[in-house]
DNA sequence: GCGGCATTTGCACGCGCTTGCAAGGTTTGC
DNA sequence: GCAAACCTTGCAAGCGCGTGCAAATGCCGC
């Protein structure tokens, strides 16, 4: 293939009169060097334009600072946005992000941690679907650290990081009552992503809870065109809802669009919308939607200051998950506040 | 560290009964050994858990598999689309995206150059910002091949993929003109990107070549937010334009919100606005906005196909570049049609 | 000037893998 | 039946680097 001509340690020993040993600590921090020596080294490497090769670094080190990202529908706003600052705090930490996107087959979670597992990343981080247990087993027999984002997993072993969706599903119920809703709706996705389930049953049981029932529909995936068809559902029915909790903001705006545009129905006057994550268009002028925001600057910080955290103290993989809280950002598609 | 302690070859190679070559072989395509020895070889392996290590792999042969994707601002719906379709393609051939952020400091384009030479990345995608020529050149002279995406450099040496924004902007002219708007305006933000300024300069020649004079304001970001500060500045002229070509879907999104919810002028019947690149948003029913549709799939099929077309053929890296069509999509924000 | 100590340096080995080379085994053609 | 051709296989070298160990150097106090 292409030829690839990199200069290696030995030219820039050689050039600097040097051993090959002494390159090699010029770039090792806290490595036995003087430091005349390793300025001599570090400026001859810049002239030659020397650059360590991380892939035998990470062969003798056995640590590549590689860490994988595992995900799919990778464009959608709120995935996006985790892996933007994933990828900053990660980079702020010297590691450095591969990206496996798994949108295409249904076993590609497997298919990305075993990729993972090539390049002897130090870790992966998995933000969308579930991996087979077995593969988690190999990934930590190897040493390979595992999180798992909004996952809500049961296995042990891998690090979680999930929100509290119950409580905030309570929070919104608070809302929805106060505004003197009743008539309330549940709109989800056919995902069926823990999250999202946790946030529908926790909507449900706080209703229950208030002596109310609530119109639970799921369509398709997480989308602004299953908004738009859930609103197709909900609002033609003969009850129709004023108050709907959408599992996600993409689903709301699909929502809300189709509500307006298609039934005419005002918003927040008639229908009280609720969403989650708290997307860019969130805050746009024509959507205004009162939502939970993800926070997405915490989620990152954690998983990086526990990968940063050392070995794993318990050997056999212990249990080891944290539960983050949503704050509700209130806007214009719930009555008062 | 972490103890990370993998499968070797060795290991495979001693419960399979053969040399390690062998086992080599086995996971090498078209490697000389025979099917027997492979189905041994591979079964072993699976039961142990056995994964080539692509880090020594690379090291061998001198092709790491890698590929550095470069950019900034990746939360952007433009740029998070790209994305999606450039590591579908790049796994769809068997190599892997390493993503590098450039959000934070000036000079990090180069330094984000210089991570894809520490893992020998086999090629960098550059989406965002610009390389320093030195540091171009020094990618290239190691071997090292590099794609720029709507950047239209002048350099010769990087693979170039462009649009013809020229000339979208000529068409884009022509349909404001059948609407019968005569007072045009140019919505551009102030990141100066060659492609941002080919859509502006292009929009303006042409309506000079009709003897209109197009007015040009830019701001900010290229952000919903600049948008609206860019609405709230060509909206309150004397002369209110009755049409915009916004640079960018985004800065159209935040214009249009700041025209109708601030300035309540209906779009497209007082103001006819268009966009470019088609995201996501633009063909939602509170937008429904007229755009050109970057053709991202071609876009990433290009830049794959070219990575795999093996060495370059000139050695002394040949200029190598191409320009690809924006298709008009004819949504709402123009009259007429 | 010299022994003791701390610091710096070079040598050589190994990380896990690929691959050229030659030896061994099997097939084919005559 | 034998040589030539082919397919397989193991050996060993080497990819670029980190690091333990021992040798070399420099410094200090006496």
């Amino acid at each position: 293939m292409s030829q690839k001509v990199f200069v290696s340690a030995q030219e820039v020993a050689d050039r600097a009169g040097v051993s090959r040993s002494a390159v090699s600590r010029a770039f090792t921090p806290g490595a036995s060097v003087s430091p005349e020596t390793r300025r001599k080294v570090l400026e001859v490497a810049d002239a030659l334009g020397y650059h360590v090769n991380h892939l035998a670094r990470g062969l003798m080190r056995n640590e590549s600072g590689i860490v994988c990202l595992i995900v799919s529908d990778l464009a959608s706003p709120h995935r996006s946005g985790l892996i933007k600052v994933l990828t900053q705090e990660l980079q702020h930490s010297g590691k450095i992000a591969m990206l496996v996107n798994t949108d295409l087959s249904d076993g590609s979670v497997d298919l990305a941690l075993r990729q993972a597992i090539r390049y002897r990343a130090d870790a992966s981080i998995i933000l969308s679907g579930m991996p087979d247990k077995s593969i988690t087993q190999l990934c930590l027999k190897s040493g390979q650290r595992l999180i798992l984002i909004n996952r809500d997993d049961e296995q042990d072993g891998p690090f979680r990081i999930n929100l509290d969706d119950e409580e905030a599903a309570g929070r919104i119920l608070t809302a929805f009552l106060r505004a003197g809703c009743r008539k309330l709706a549940f709109a989800n996705s056919q995902a069926g992503t823990p999250s999202l389930m946790a946030r529908e049953s926790g909507f449900v049981a706080a209703a229950r809870a208030q002596g109310l029932d609530v119109v639970v529909e799921r369509y398709g995936w997480t989308s602004y065109e299953s908004g738009r068809v859930l609103a197709q559902r909900l609002l033609t029915r003969s009850q129709r809802p004023d108050a709907v909790f959408c599992a996600t903001d993409l689903l709301a705006c699909g929502f809300m669009d189709a509500a307006r545009h298609q039934f005419s129905i005002s918003v927040p006057q008639q229908l009280c919308v609720a969403g989650f994550d708290d997307i860019e268009h969130a805050s746009w002028a024509s959507y205004q939607l009162t939502t939970f925001a993800q926070p997405l600057t915490t989620i990152a910080r954690e998983a990086v200051s526990w990968l940063e955290s050392g070995p794993v103290a318990n050997p056999e993989g212990r249990a080891s998950a944290i539960r983050l809280h949503a704050d509700l950002v209130w806007r214009g598609t719930i009555r008062g506040g």
